[in-house]
RNA sequence: GCUGAUGUAGCUCAGAUGGUAGAGCACUUCCUUGGUAAGGAAGAGGUCACCGGUUCAAUCCCGGUCAUCAGCUCCA
């Protein structure tokens, strides 16, 4: 038989040769490396025999099938580690994730596991890895493996088989583990040399919150020593760029319990960066032709429930106010107090496009247990616009809505994906507005991002109750996904808040709106921003541009002279006129992440010069103050520290 | 909300089998006037998250609450 290799290379083989074999003629190396084999695309056993023409893939560690192989691997491997200290565990599901694997385990009599388990565990995996144990595919029948599971008892595994009827059944085993599994799998425990279990929580059932709440452990294997540390390497780096940790230390943001917990409280310094944010996305909405308004945090509950929020999100709200006979939210989200400056006058198809933008504070009462820093919280600021147009006015407004989107992202220099988020066709209860609208809606929003060349994905069931979107999702240091910028088109709410523009044919039509947010929220923006330069905030977002470093008492009143030159500029600017040495003067202005310190000794003031130290480079050289100042005024701008200086 | 863990000085963290606690940094004062990443000394600073219970005695044991962390669920 003809077997075809990935380069073309076509080579004759005889019936029924296993991959391992054609493996192993290519190379010893590679059949030591080897996790598996595609067959005509499919993933398969190296051990298993190829009967006919084919083209095969071998995949070792180094390509991202070869990873899925191993860490599922593995996965089965912990199982087995998990079986053996606790006898009559049961096991739910155990898959490869992105950076390793998990899985699901019932340990018996209840107990819980701790992160004080995890190197016993750890321990067993080794021994059993040492063992080289070879992970031995069968393929049953349905009765054969209910049957199986019904004698082990572990109702996981017959529930997961009850929604496999009809279907192709194996089991993988290596020692004395068994498992439901399709595989493939490495050809034996060998392969898995070096192992961590990372963490251990709660996981529930079939991701159902009404259902049991299983123990997940998640874990990480490599075949390299150098592998397994420089992947915790990366995970301590990472752990520095946290902003919940990045915020306390260059005093950007606090939350506090005295407060309340998920209601972020900016200090100066965030407040600045915050404040810059702000007034670059305005400028850019001048340019494109909105107009700011400014709502009440408050309004009134029928607003809501005209809307539709109220009766959707009610356990997400915080709970009315009562005054006097009528009841007001605190506003979970602005849309309905743009709706009524909408209506606060006839409209003319003439004036469209209106587009109310508003940095727009909301409250929503997030699961306590969801907090995090400033990416999930109760009380944030949405840089929201809401645009109302005639329909043939929809795709250039969504056009230019993403494109403003994605300048905020290339400014910063910050990797997104982008999801279109269109509904679950199944769950009729969730969605509001009639199934052709949506589908127009859905259509229009896959054309425009079509049009634009956008590298996307769909997200089944994430569109909000009023209609589809498309968002553009992040990941923080720790490779957590979040949701920032968002383009949404809206046929519902125009309907329900009963908006109409006059047309040309002088009868009243609907407009629609496009609900959009570039940056998201500022507070998940910014937690974002703030790992993304790991806290070194490009100069004309930092905090403070610039510190003023006397050497001596004698240059303080020449440092002073310059710090006003440099405030009188409009730049940030500290000084440090302390009773300290240099090097701890310039030790903390780097700590503090200032971009430049500017060291004033003697020698400087008999040249009228300055002494440059730039943040993470060290000694510049000295420059001249108008020199300086240019270079300042030029990274002052936006964007401005990607031009070469 | 759920599962598990954690909560000690402003920050980062030690600590004792139950007898009211300690370091480094920061802070205050004094000395040091220095050239590109932390000079020296002294001092001050704590209801050991909060509320109950057990005990002669609780920061430590038990229960509850709140907050934080990891994950699940949710996210207009």
């Amino acid at each position: 038989m003809k077997i075809t290799f990935p380069n073309g290379d076509v080579r004759e083989f005889p019936n029924g040769i296993t991959g391992m074999e054609i493996t192993k003629s290519i190379s010893e190396r590679l059949a030591k490396e080897a996790l598996g084999i595609f067959v005509n695309g499919e993933k398969k056993d190296l051990s298993l025999p190829i009967q006919d023409d084919a083209s095969i893939e071998i995949v070792t560690f180094d390509d991202t099938r070869g990873k899925e192989i191993f860490w599922h691997s593995s996965a089965h491997l912990m199982a087995e580690a998990v079986q053996s200290i606790y006898p009559g565990t049961k096991f739910g599901v155990g898959p490869a994730i992105e950076n390793g694997f998990y899985y699901d385990i019932d340990i018996p009599g209840g107990k819980k596991l701790s992160i004080d388990d995890l190197p016993q565990i750890e321990k067993k995996m080794m021994e059993l890895a040492n063992a080289s144990l070879e992970y031995h595919r069968t393929d049953v029948t349905w009765d054969e493996a209910i049957e199986h599971w019904k004698k082990i008892g572990d109702e996981y595994k017959i529930e997961l088989l009850e929604g496999l009827k009809g279907q192709e059944i194996s089991f993988y085993q290596q020692g004395n583990f068994i498992d439901l599994c399709r595989g493939s799998h490495v050809p034996n425990t060998s392969h898995i040399k070096f192992v961590k279990l990372l963490s251990v929580a709660g996981a529930y059932w079939r991701g159902d919150s009404t259902r049991s709440m299983m123990t997940r452990i998640y874990g990480i294997t490599f075949p390299k020593k150098k592998m397994l540390d420089d992947y915790l390497t990366m995970l301590e780096e990472a752990k520095k760029r946290d902003h919940r940790k990045l915020g306390k230390e260059l005093e950007l943001f606090m939350i506090t319990p005295a407060i309340g917990g998920g209601l972020p409280v900016w200090l100066p310094k965030g407040t600045t960066v915050r404040r810059k944010l702000e007034s670059f996305l305005r400028d850019e909405l001048i340019k494109r032709g909105y107009v700011e308004v400014i709502t009440p945090h408050i309004g009134n509950l029928n607003l809501y429930k005209t809307s539709g929020h109220y009766p959707y999100y009610a356990e997400s709200q915080f709970a009315p106010i009562k005054v006097d006979d009528e009841e007001y939210l605190l506003k979970p989200m602005n849309c309905p107090h743009h709706h009524q400056i909408y209506s606060f006058k006839p409209r003319s198809y003439r004036d469209l496009p209106v587009r109310l933008a508003e940095f727009g504070t909301v409250y929503r009462y997030e699961q306590s247990g969801e907090l995090s820093g400033l990416s999930r919280v109760r009380g944030f600021t949405q840089d929201d616009a809401h645009i109302y147009c005639m329909h043939e006015q929809l795709k250039d407004e969504l056009i230019n809505a993403v494109d403003l989107t994605q300048l905020v992202f290339t400014t910063f220099g910050m990797e997104v994906t982008t999801r279109l988020s269109f509904r679950d066709k199944t769950n009729t209860e969730k969605y509001a507005g009639d199934s052709d609208t949506w589908d127009k809606a859905e259509k229009e929003i896959k054309e425009v991002a079509d049009q634009m060349g956008l590298k996307y994905e769909i997200g089944i069931g994430e569109a909000s109750f009023y209609g589809p979107k498309i968002d553009f999702i992040v990941k923080d240091a720790i490779g957590r996904k979040w949701q920032l910028g968002t383009v949404q088109v809206d046929y519902v709410m125009p309907e329900r808040f009963g908006l109409e523009y006059t047309g040309a044919d002088n009868q009243p039509h609907r407009p629609v709106i496009i609900h959009r947010a570039p940056f998201g929220s500022m507070e998940r923006f910014l937690s974002i921003l703030i790992e993304h330069f790991a806290g070194n905030f490009p100069f004309w977002l930092a905090p403070v541009q610039l510190n003023i470093l006397p050497i001596g008492g004698n240059q303080n009143e020449f440092a002073y002279n310059l710090k006003k030159s440099f405030d009188d500029l409009g730049f940030r600017t500290e000084i440090d006129v302390r009773n300290e040495k240099i090097n701890r003067k310039i030790a903390e202005s780097e700590t503090q992440k200032v971009p430049y310190a500017i060291i004033i000794g003697q020698k400087e003031m008999d040249e009228n010069l300055i002494s440059l130290r730039e943040h993470g480079k060290g000694n510049i050289g000295n420059f001249s103050i108008d020199d300086a100042t240019a270079l300042f005024l030029k990274l002052n701008q936006p964007g401005g520290e990607k031009e070469n200086i």
